[in-house]
DNA sequence: TTTATATGCCTAGCTAATCTACATATACGG
DNA sequence: CCGTATATGTAGATTAGCTAGGCATATAAA
């Protein structure tokens, strides 16, 4: 009802999920922090949207998972980029910038 | 099936169809070509995109809609910008600059 | 001790945006 | 006369992300 109030940019977090774990294979939790972290908490996660895409992305074949032991001695899922993965990430990385290029000059237009 | 083949980022249209009536009324069919020639055929709005998306903003009031003579000799529907629509075109356009910048951070992250 | 908070995983169900594919109509150039 | 460009629209499907829940453990606070 209230005409949306997302804390993403819609049709980013595939990329975003596969570009953090690019940086080193880490488990779901960890991965909504970073992006928050270093975001500045402008970008956040919501588990609910969190897990259905890590899961279609492994679905996809792009990400690999495995059960390890996170920093705190707890049980995590760790995800790590696979060869496919990483072209993934830079086709999407291109035309996000492609495309973040397009809606900024349209912004930035004069009259 | 397709995996998501969009001309667009999703969730922009609103804020570059607010920007492309801002420069001046327009009709529905001459944004769609303004949004496409700006962006060099990067960005396309789909007309079962476009129309809909028009009649939302006429709905929330932002764009007020009216009936005209288009270049050509037919009549078309002119959208302008409401006083209303001006603070959100003001209000969406800092939250993109805000959101992109943060995707293009992560984005750029090394490792 | 009980309780709250942080960590970690997950699903169900909803909404909203966009797409494809259609339908309609006029004007114009060949 | 026919194809293309202009111009508006809807129906139906897909899909992403959200809210709101559930489960479990560890630790800190009360």
């Amino acid at each position: 009802m209230d005409a949306q109030k997302s804390d993403l940019l819609q049709g980013t977090l595939d990329v975003l999920i596969l570009k953090i774990v690019a940086l080193g294979p880490l488990h779901g939790y960890g991965i909504a922090q970073r992006i928050r972290q270093i975001s500045k908490a402008v970008l956040q996660v919501q588990q609910g949207s969190l897990y259905p895409a890590l899961h279609r992305l492994e679905k996809r074949g792009w990400l690999r998972a495995e059960w390890g032991e996170a920093e705190t001695g707890r049980e995590a899922k760790f995800y790590s980029l696979t060869k496919v993965g990483r072209k993934q990430l830079e086709s999407e990385t291109a035309n996000w910038d492609r495309l973040s290029e397009a809606v900024t000059m349209i912004l930035r237009t004069a009259e």
